[in-house]
DNA sequence: TGACAAATTGTGTGCGAACACAGTATCAAT
DNA sequence: ATTGATACTGTGTTCGCACACAATTTGTCA
């Protein structure tokens, strides 16, 4: 296994490593029988080009576009943007430079404003978290014409042009959490279904949350369901709603929270005495409270930050480094109790 | 944030690229002045070396020797080796070389014959699969004094002198299992460990994961264990086995299974149409089915391919790139039902 | 002040690949 | 025979860094 040079081959092949090079690259002007030559030969010793001296020729820098909502503005944003720094450490030295377009999430006008700025500045690859369907098509419709790669993260969109996506699988979560609820409680109980998010017909993958637990229940003896939408965060709100509506029901055998808000429907549901099963998302402080106390049966997480981390090393395998990548790559649907919540804690500390 | 080469730090600081890179390496022989000055345009500056240019001039082979059970006597080694090689796509072009030196896990005298081997060619580092405590104990000692490093992978050896462990947590494991089986099971019922392996005293991580499912039982209800060690694989034996157990002590509420043969218990309890809750190990094939059948109800992952991605990764993080790695690296236990199954399979997949 | 050693600093080469450019060969047209 | 066009090939420079070696400065003592 010892490393084979353009030299040896050429000293080999009986050309000079220019003639390699063009062979390897496609370059043309090479005659027939030299590049037959020069394949055998490569063939032969199994030629891996040497990546660190070919990028360190290269000299390329490599423009990347990060197209997320602010951090500031949402803080789950904050660790997808870790994940990409993270990343980035580990492949600047490819000449990989990163323009940050933070966007407001809830502006359409800001989004647009940035996607004119990224179409002006004309980077090699955009990384883009697609929050709403119709403008994030015509923007990727646009990169595409300028040669412009597009990664998309977080959420899917269906499109032909895109180099790939990373990120959640928000229907099946919404399945597990189903079936974790359903190993728990009795037939006759009663679910309850809680979008803490007064907007929640707007997201998408709270939708898809809900379809797919409701699909898991009704392939799986169809237990009855309830759903109830908080609109807004006030302690006293959740507690009163949840009250009123215990005392209308009775006591659900078990709720899915169905965003990382399951820490105030716990913590309502231990004001009112009412211990129930309770699965959540993500591994926000809180949530990991409660989850300790008992208060939280379960909590399923996907990695946002490894999101960042991943979009960003398949942007540059496949661009830079020409390896292929998966079209989608979903992250692990991971379960968490108190007896394994550490290890998914700074689950990249070993990355830089 | 343009990049700065040492030549404009000489530039600037009124010196030759030379002083420097003398500054840079404490390679000595630099007037105060020189090096106050040099220092303080990096600081100003912001310098970060170039790996890439560092990479290719340093020129330098870093010799790994791997030394574990050979997955051809045990294929439980298949993953972490897969792991390791996916690795090494991933740095070889740092110049690191692998040697292996597998040794047959149950002949002593194979270890010994292999660390021989390994202390005569001298690598400069070392992956070791250290399964028997004395021996490792002395082999890594020698290691020591020939200056070569030890990076521990899969069972965890308390020795000073190692650069790093990654692998798995068994104790933890065992307390997951526990804890998964005292969700579903009645308080009344009993619960069941199965050893499938003649001489499992001689295995720490069973041990380990016995301790840790007792443990948990203790403090949470004392719920009563029964214990059953399988000699053999063969089905007939095990349902025979099974079925004695059962007629004398009655259904047990759940089976925690220690090894990853989890599926030759589900099987036999089918045969003697028995069901019950059984948690066992591994992402095997027959595990799979029998998740995704009903007959097996967690399944619990420590990622051993990931384990060999993790040992390489840091020993070149550490001994190459000179980062710091974490001494103490534990995969993550990872808790699988069929509708999580698949994002555990191929893990690795975005890699190389 | 000169001689000479020690301390410090500058210069140059090589790592492997990419690519511009100069150079050679071939052949047809004049 | 000379020119020009085309097809092909080799050479040399570059990337940023490491390190050997040459060159220079400084210090010491007679």
């Amino acid at each position: 296994m010892q490393k084979v040079r353009i030299k040896d081959i050429a000293a080999i092949a009986g050309v000079s490593p220019g003639t390699v090079d063009r062979v390897i690259h496609n370059r043309g002007n090479v005659s027939d029988k030299a590049r037959q030559r020069v394949l055998e030969v490569m063939q032969e010793l199994n030629y891996q080009p040497n990546i660190i001296a070919s990028t360190l020729a290269y000299n390329r820098t490599f423009r990347l576009a990060i197209m997320t909502p602010s951090p500031k503005h949402d803080t789950y944003w904050e660790l997808p943007y870790s994940g990409i720094t993270k990343a980035w450490n580990n492949v600047k030295h490819y000449g990989v430079m990163i323009d940050e377009y933070f966007y407001h999430p809830l502006l359409e006008s800001s989004f647009q404003a940035r996607a004119k700025q990224v179409l002006h500045d004309r980077p090699d690859a955009v990384l883009l978290a697609a929050e709403t369907e119709k403008e994030s098509l015509d923007f990727i419709h646009s990169c595409l014409k300028k040669n412009i790669q597009c990664m998309l993260i977080n959420t899917l969109l269906e499109s032909p042009d895109i180099l790939g996506y990373v990120g959640q699988d928000s229907f099946q979560s919404g399945i597990l959490a189903a079936k974790l609820l359903s190993n728990v409680v009795q037939k006759s109980d009663y679910l309850m279904i809680i979008h803490a998010e007064e907007h929640f017909e707007q997201s998408r993958h709270l939708i898809e949350k809900e379809s797919g637990f409701r699909q898991f229940l009704e392939q799986h003896g169809n237990q009855k369901i309830e759903q109830l939408v908080l609109k807004n965060h006030s302690e006293d709100y959740i507690r009163m709603e949840l009250g009123d509506f215990i005392s209308k029901h009775g006591k659900p055998g078990g709720i899915f929270v169905s965003n990382s808000r399951g820490y105030l429907i716990a913590q309502a549901l231990k004001e009112l005495d009412a211990h129930c099963h309770l699965v959540g998302f993500d591994l926000i402080e809180p949530n990991i409270r409660l989850l300790n106390e008992g208060a939280i049966l379960y909590l399923i997480n996907q990695n946002a930050e490894l999101q960042g981390y991943y979009a960003l090393m398949s942007i540059v395998n496949k661009c830079i480094l020409k390896k292929e990548v998966p079209a989608r790559h979903f992250l692990p649907i991971d379960i968490v109790v108190p007896e394994n919540v550490s290890y998914y804690l700074d689950s990249m500390h070993w990355l830089s």
